[in-house]
DNA sequence: AGCACGCCGACT
DNA sequence: GTCGGCGTGCTC
């Protein structure tokens, strides 16, 4: 019987694609293996087996897999069943999911190479110039990339001419497979085992009498033999003996030396295995824990509300020890910017080899061999601590996971899709292993606190600091007055002013949060009031005063400051608002004492900056940290006295339903860095609404509060968490086209969902990289079901994508958007 | 998403 | 004339 196969693209297609199986290749193909096939004209992908049948296509004959790349699974039946969720609760195609789930390096990709024509002779008339150029680079090389040949003829595109010439068979054209992860290698010596007997060897050392140095590294290996069981390294070797790598490779043509490859991991844990510490709880966490154990007889899903430096880590520590002790493997879940090496270490300290890192600053190779041990459930895999996307590892047995910070909104993957929720689809995982689920942090999101209201998740709390530490003590300053009677300092009040210089003075440190980078958002002519805009997005350019640069934070676009308007050509420039660097500069001008750092994107661009500015701050090279967002984050630092909130309004202002909430939250966190040890820690949050109800929420730490006064109002207006939100984005570089299209699907939409559907708009920024932007947000209330909707919607888009006019905007669906 | 095909303006 | 821009349609 004739085999088929329908397989999953790494490409934005719904459809599953189904290939012809050769029976040489038929034996023990599954589900979850890779195979390549030929797509198109011709390219190859790397593809995805779903399902084995026997049904032949009506409507087309298929092609043939290409090859089977796996001999076992790379993707097991959960991840597949995974996958589906999330392919159709956040409307993209399984394709999308595959692309992102499966690191880079498992995609093999094919390349088309230009090879000589076999023995075809061409006369010299009927060759054109460009044709010539390419036969002669042919009898140079063996074979060309297309983009040699790009390059040789000085032009874009090739293909044609390319196909021209295979016709009259001048030359080949050959796709070829290859696969961009490289294993590791240890490259060791030993010595040729001819030379076993000690007889041989002394007639070697002879022989190598007029060659001292290979006679030394004979020597030095003989001592290595004689005390060390595994062969010697050959850079160790080199190192020892003191000779260069020719002398070693000399040793090796001559067949004195073998070489041994011996494949090994790219991360390795370096520290002592004997000395694991496991955490000493106190009272209050083992009460906790207690709480938690209990909790998971019941619910699946449970809220540990825990404040900053509550001991939250220990309790994760105490709870994971319990599921790798009856063998279950451990995910824990962070948002990118807190997977420090602080926490690493910690964990490290605790499970030692047990725990493995995954997150997106790792290299292609090392994420290959992460999966790869996941994949055999090795011991080193046990632990899986990651970003989110490493909720995509292919776990075997999975028992617990861990969503520490919940209520970040870096665990929404935003672009491109699938734009998932990693804590929401870490809870349906965990559901497809029988796995539990602990969410943690000190400002629950809305979402999951009413989870807890409504009986969904278990819940438990944690209201102290660990070792007795005091709460910091919030005050907000009211700088309305303040400015009215010009008794600012730039942009510090008198009270901030003096807490900095107090606390500089008794040798602590203050963190300084400004969520802004750069050095003004807006420059402006004051004669003429003209302000630089970028010329790609709807935005004004943001002033960088260190490189002297205006830049767009939405495509990088930059150019140089200019002295004179570009308008009126008066040099009668200024700027309007401010960023961190200006916080920096007005600092260095207060305190010219001080030693300030400052830590944003901008500061952290290399691979280790970031750390860089942590560990300096940590270890007290400077003494007032100036950031953004990413101060608030998972640091633990000692010494921090006080912590300074330059504008809170900015974030309440900003346009969102959850403003508010995230205002809560960020500002909770920020505040939580000061006073971490025994003496009490000051926050100051300037502002222009001291009256501002979050704001005082945030003073008293009154989280009920703002929970049931969020909730009230996200009722009123029907959003989420007690409605559902679904937000279509439509893009298009042409202004009235999007705006046709939009105001269609809007219509449509409209028509099936009545008051429920808000728009379309114009976001706040509402041209990007010259694409316009227009979105429609649509309710849906809980009672309703979320799959019809879903349905309806993609019927509305189908008939969209009938109107040839609309058919090239983008449509983007984010489903729960953050 | 790629990639080919087909139609149109702007240059060696 | 040819190159490359972009819109359109298709991929088992």
């Amino acid at each position: 019987m004739e085999q088929f196969v329908d397989v999953v693209l790494p490409i934005p297609l719904e459809r599953l694609f189904t290939y012809r199986l050769p029976g040489d290749l038929a034996a023990n193909l599954k589900q979850g293996m890779r195979v390549a096939v030929p797509f198109g004209k011709s390219k190859i992908y790397t593809a995805l087996v779903f399902r084995v049948h026997q049904e032949p296509p009506t409507a087309y004959d298929p092609k043939e897999i290409h090859e089977v790349i796996d001999e076992v699974p790379l993707v097991n039946n959960i991840q597949m069943e995974h996958w589906q969720w999330i392919a159709t609760y956040y409307m993209c195609t399984l394709g999308e999911v595959f692309r992102t789930a499966v690191p880079g390096a498992f995609l093999l990709e094919s390349e088309t190479l230009v090879l000589k024509g076999e023995e075809k002779e061409w006369e010299d008339e009927e060759v054109s110039d460009q044709e010539f150029l390419v036969l002669e680079a042919l009898e140079h090389q063996t074979s060309l990339k297309i983009g040699d040949v790009c390059d040789i003829l000085e032009r874009k595109t090739v293909l044609p001419l390319l196909h021209r010439m295979y016709e009259k068979g001048w030359i080949q054209l050959r796709e070829t497979l290859h696969s961009q992860y490289k294993p590791k290698y240890i490259r060791s010596v030993t010595l040729h085992p001819k030379y076993e007997s000690e007889k041989d060897l002394n007639d070697l050392l002879d022989e190598l009498n007029r060659a001292p140095k290979q006679r030394e590294v004979i020597l030095t290996l003989f001592q290595h033999q004689a005390t060390e069981r595994i062969p010697i390294e050959i850079i160790e070797l080199q190192k020892k003996s003191r000779v260069s790598a020719g002398v070693i490779r000399g040793l090796l043509d001559k067949d004195i030396l073998q070489e041994k490859k011996i494949r090994t991991d790219r991360i390795t844990y370096e520290g002592d295995e004997g000395v694991l510490t496991q955490p000493e709880l106190s009272d209050f966490q083992q009460k906790c824990l207690g709480e938690i154990r209990d909790s998971f007889r019941e619910l699946d899903v449970t809220l540990l509300q825990g404040v900053t430096s509550s001991g939250k880590t220990e309790v994760y520590m105490k709870l994971m020890e319990t599921f790798l002790s009856q063998g279950k493997q451990v995910l824990y879940l962070l948002p990118e910017i807190a997977l420090t090496t602080q926490l690493i270490s910690r964990l490290q300290a605790c499970f030692g080899s047990r725990v493995s890192v995954f997150h997106s600053r790792f290299s292609l190779n090392e994420r290959v061999e992460v999966w790869n041990n996941v994949r055999r459930n090795e011991e080193k895999a046990q632990v899986v601590i990651g970003a989110r996307s490493s909720l995509f590892l292919p776990f075997e047995n999975l028992g617990l996971v861990i969503v520490d910070e919940e209520h970040e909104n870096s665990f929404k993957q935003f672009d491109p899709a699938p734009r998932y929720h990693a804590r929401d689809a870490a809870i349906v995982l965990a559901t497809l292993h029988g796995a539990k689920v602990l969410l943690g942090s000190a400002t629950p999101s809305l979402e999951s606190y009413y989870n807890v209201r409504t009986g969904k998740y278990g819940h438990t709390v944690m209201n102290y600091r660990y070792g007795g530490v005091q709460m910091p003590a919030v005050e907000l300053v009211d700088i309305r007055d303040a400015s009215r009677r010009k008794r600012m300092k730039g942009h510090f009040s008198e009270k901030l002013i003096a807490g900095i210089q107090e606390t500089l003075s008794l040798r602590e440190q203050v963190i300084l949060f400004q969520n802004r980078r750069g050095y003004a958002p807006i420059v402006e002519c004051m004669t003429c009031g003209h302000a630089p805009q970028c010329p790609n997005c709807d935005v004004s350019l943001t002033y960088h005063q260190s490189r002297n640069e205006l830049r767009c934070h939405y495509c990088g676009y930059h150019e140089k400051m200019m002295v004179q308007c570009m308008a009126c050509g008066n040099a009668t420039l200024d700027t309007k608002g401010f960023g961190t660097e200006q916080i920096e500069k007005e600092l260095k001008e207060l305190f010219p004492e001080a030693r300030t750092g400052r830590m944003d994107l901008d500061t952290t661009r290399g691979k280790f900056a970031y750390e860089k500015i942590i560990s300096g701050f940590a270890s007290g090279q400077f003494d007032i940290l100036v950031g953004t967002q990413m101060v608030t984050k998972g640091l633990d630092f000692r010494h921090v006295n006080l912590v300074g909130i330059m504008n809170a309004d900015a974030l309440l202002n900003f346009p969102d339903f959850r403003a508010h909430e995230r205002s809560y939250q960020l500002l909770t966190q920020v505040a939580g860095r000061a006073g971490r040890t025994e003496k009490q820690g000051t926050v100051l949050i300037q502002t222009y609404n001291p009256q501002n109800p979050v704001l005082r929420q945030v003073v008293s730490g009154d989280y009920i509060g703002m929970y049931e006064e969020q909730l009230s109002q996200r009722s009123e207006y029907r959003y989420p968490p007690v409605n559902r939100i679904i937000r279509i984005s439509f893009k298009h570089k042409g202004y009235s086209t999007l705006n046709e299209a939009a105001a269609w699907f809007g219509k449509a939409l409209r028509n099936a969902f009545g008051e429920q559907v808000l728009g379309p708009e114009f976001p706040p920024v509402a041209r990007i990289r010259n694409q316009f932007i227009k979105q429609v947000l649509v309710k849906i209330p809980r009672d309703r079901s979320l799959a019809q909707t879903k349905n309806s919607i993609k019927r509305i888009e189908n008939s969209f994508n009938a109107i040839s006019q609309y058919r090239s905007v983008r449509v983007i669906y984010d489903v729960d958007y953050f």
